[in-house]
This record gives C-alpha cells, sequence and structure tokens, in this order.
DNA sequence: TCTGGGGTCCTAGGACCC
DNA sequence: TCTGGGGTCCTAGGACCC
C-alpha cells in the first residue's frame, strides 16, 4: 500500500472567495451568512476564527462574539465557478478525482508517481497552481487512505501539506478524540463517552459486540476498522446524484397553508426542472417540514410512474401536507425533496429549457418558472390547455386533497 | 447559543415474496 | 395447520458532513 491518496480542502473557501473582491478586509474578522434573523454562518475566515467564530454557528450568536465582524452575501455560482476551476485542475494530475463537496475532492495519484514525482510533490505543484490560477490556498493531507489523509489535511490547514506515512499512521490516530473520525458526531461521542470510549485509542481497545450494540452494526463495524487505521475506500470518481431537493427556512413562521403550497410550487418546479436537466426521473416524492419547536417531520409517496414534471411533484407534495393538516404548530421550514432517480428522462441535451414546450404539463413547469405560481390561476394563462391534460385544474389552496395511498 | 441548505447513509418495522 | 428464514421494497426518523 503506497502514500498515495491526496486529500485537498480549500481553506475557508467562501470566505476567501469574498474576500478576492474585497482584499481590503483581509485581515478583519468576516464571516459569509445572509444577513438574516435565522441565519447561520457558512464560511468564517482566519481572523474571524479568533473570536471563536465558526461555520454553521448562528449568525446572531457570531456578531455576539464579535460585534465588529463583517458579514458578506454569499455568491453560489461563484463559487460553484471556481470549484469547477480547482477540480479541473486536479483531473490534469490523474482522472481519479473524488470531489466530497464544493471545496475538497480525494485524488488517488498512484499511478501519476512516475510521470510527476513523489506524492508529496505533485501536492505541492497542485498547491501551487491553485494559487496561480485562482489566488486561493488550499491544505493537502497525503496517506494511504482516505480518512487518514482527510485527517491529514485538517491538520496541515491554513495553507499546508502534511503526510503520513502508514507506519506512523496508528501513532497519529491514537490520541485524537473520537469525534475527529469521518461519522463521529455529537450524538454518538455522547454515546461513547458513555461508555469511557473518548479516543481512537479507546475505541481501538473496544470489543467488536459492545460497540455494535452502542452505534449498531454498520457504524460499530466501521469505527472499529478506522481506530485501526484500516479504510479499504477507494477514490471512485463521478457518481449519479441519489436525490434532488429544495428547502427554505422562513424568516416569521407561517401557518398559512396557501403561503406553504406557493413555497412548495416553487421548490417543487425547481427541483423537477433540475431533475429533467439531469435526464432522470423521480419515483420518490417528498416533503419535509419543521415546526416553530424545531421538531422535523417528514412524509413520502413512491409513485407508480417516475415523474419529471413538476406541476405532478407540486400535486403529491401538496396531497403530502394536507395529510398533516390540520397542522399542529406554526411552520418554521418547508422543504421538497425527490429521491431515487432514474435515468429513463428525456436526455436533457435534446431539448432547450428556454423551449420546452414539447408536452402540456412541461409547459406548464415552464410558465411557473417565467411567471410564477399567479400564473396557473385558471382564470390566466391554463384553463384549456391544463384541462387538456386532466387532474390539473388545482391550484394551491384550491383544495385540501386528503386522497392517499391511491 | 438557538439552530441554513445542500446532501448521504443507516435503522427499524411492516408488507410481501420465495 | 402452523411456522422459518432470507431478501427487497416502502416509510419515517435521525445522525452526520460541508
Amino acid at each position: 500500500v503506497s502514500t498515495a491518496i491526496l486529500h485537498i480542502d480549500l481553506d475557508a473557501f467562501f470566505a476567501s472567495v469574498e474576500l478576492l473582491e474585497r482584499p481590503e478586509l483581509r485581515e478583519r474578522p468576516v464571516v459569509v451568512a445572509r444577513d438574516t434573523d435565522r441565519s447561520v454562518v457558512t464560511s468564517a475566515n482566519y481572523p474571524a476564527r479568533r473570536f471563536g467564530l465558526r461555520s454553521a454557528m448562528p449568525l446572531s450568536q457570531a456578531k455576539r462574539l464579535c460585534p465588529r465582524v463583517v458579514v458578506l452575501e454569499p455568491h453560489m455560482h461563484r463559487y460553484r465557478e471556481l470549484s469547477r476551476t480547482v477540480m479541473a485542475i486536479f483531473r490534469d494530475v490523474t482522472p481519479l478525482v473524488e470531489p466530497l463537496s464544493i471545496d475538497e475532492a480525494f485524488l488517488d495519484v498512484s499511478g501519476a508517481v512516475r510521470r510527476l514525482g513523489r506524492p508529496s510533490e505533485i501536492a505541492a505543484s497542485i498547491r501551487a497552481r491553485v494559487e496561480a490560477e485562482t489566488r486561493l490556498t488550499c491544505s493537502v493531507g497525503v496517506a494511504s487512505t482516505k480518512f487518514v489523509a482527510k485527517l491529514a489535511s485538517g491538520r496541515a490547514k491554513p495553507d499546508g501539506m502534511l503526510v503520513i506515512e502508514p507506519e506512523q499512521a496508528l501513532d497519529y490516530l491514537h490520541p485524537l478524540p473520537v469525534d475527529a473520525l469521518w461519522g463521529v458526531g455529537e450524538a454518538t461521542r455522547g454515546v461513547l463517552a458513555r461508555l469511557g470510549i473518548r479516543t481512537i485509542g479507546d475505541l481501538a481497545a473496544t470489543p467488536a459486540e459492545v460497540l455494535r450494540r452502542a452505534v449498531g452494526e454498520a457504524a460499530g463495524r466501521r469505527l472499529r476498522d478506522l481506530a485501526h487505521g484500516v479504510d479499504p475506500r477507494p477514490v471512485t470518481p463521478g457518481g449519479e446524484e441519489k436525490s434532488i431537493g429544495h428547502e427554505t427556512t422562513f424568516e416569521r413562521d407561517v401557518s398559512d397553508p396557501r403561503e406553504l403550497r406557493r413555497v412548495l410550487l416553487d421548490q417543487a418546479t425547481r427541483s423537477a426542472r433540475r431533475v429533467r436537466e439531469a435526464g432522470l426521473l423521480a419515483r420518490t416524492v417528498s416533503l419535509k417540514l419543521r415546526y416553530a419547536d424545531f421538531t422535523t417531520v417528514t412524509r413520502s409517496r413512491t409513485l407508480t410512474e417516475a415523474t419529471d414534471v413538476g406541476r405532478r411533484v407540486h400535486q403529491e407534495v401538496s396531497e403530502l401536507l394536507s395529510s398533516l393538516e390540520p397542522l399542529r404548530q406554526p411552520v418554521r421550514l418547508i422543504g421538497c425533496r425527490l429521491e431515487q432517480l432514474t435515468t429513463g428522462g428525456e436526455d436533457a441535451a435534446l431539448w432547450d429549457p428556454d423551449e420546452d414546450w414539447r408536452d402540456a404539463e412541461h409547459a406548464v413547469d415552464g410558465v411557473t418558472e417565467r411567471f410564477g405560481s399567479a400564473a396557473l390561476r385558471p382564470a390566466s394563462l391554463l384553463g384549456g390547455k391544463d384541462r387538456a391534460v386532466g387532474d390539473t385544474s388545482r391550484y394551491p389552496g384550491e383544495r385540501s386533497a386528503g386522497r392517499l395511498g391511491t
């Protein structure tokens, strides 16, 4: 086994991208977040981290900890664009690139060693290229397994590199707290702590059966393996997405069912469009609701016939909402997700999203996208065309369709 | 402190099939 | 007539990651 897996992670990615255009703010504490009462920090630069600001922290708390913090609005399209640039640099080195998220990836460079030198040299040249072409810094962990490489890149931050040779791995791992492991968060850490398991070394010394009872079959085995430095997962590029969806947290809790269905229509339309653009169809539609007290419920339904039509999705998700009515509390968040994506949708390359008038159902999606849900009132645009499709005379709030499981 | 939005994976129970 | 065990699908919920 060679030490040829790289984990590369852009440093404070969103904040760094914003600072490209606001260099005068570099030394000041900066976070990226939508500036609303219920926002959380999505990225904090290093000066902000000195005040204890972290991503996922409520913005209100961040402002309390650091009143002079500068809040910058996110620009997802820029991040996506720079992400593509950086991933392309990685793919120049090897086709074995597995993006983990918008700002990090695993690379298996074992096949590039003869051509490009030792993994640490490859890592150094990638770091130089990323900085030269994007003015962003990244950190690289080099190891013989994915999870040790990921731990190493975290340790190398910011703007650094750390190589962990296979024979050093266990000495490196065992003193670390259990939640350093990928897949151990707050809940699992609590469960393990009650068993006296605090470090990865403790974990390695725990009998498999004890672990299985504590955290379940799959997690138990995985934790034990990782604690022994065992991680056979290969770097695998690509992979189809398994679900597509959108969710919205309201600035103020909402009780009005018409308002909820308006938001659902927008989410259903956008989700279905993304499914179409991927040339896929969705078999399962699911609704997510978070009440004022933060309890969250989901309802889902698997269709007999997969769909990529926004109106169809909206109809399902609206009926799922009906099954929860009357709502026990005002709603804080609502979301719509499409799962069980299958191929068989029309090839996205064959149609132009702006000319999506192949049939009346997709036409309805097009109208919704262009003119908003108000355009769907039978009186305005769609009366005749709509009825031609059948069963689409409903619009948000018109009726409460409680019919399920037919 | 008071909790976003995008996801993935796992568990558990029940239905159903062989 | 009563009962086994394994596998898959569906649904709901939850942990976790960035």
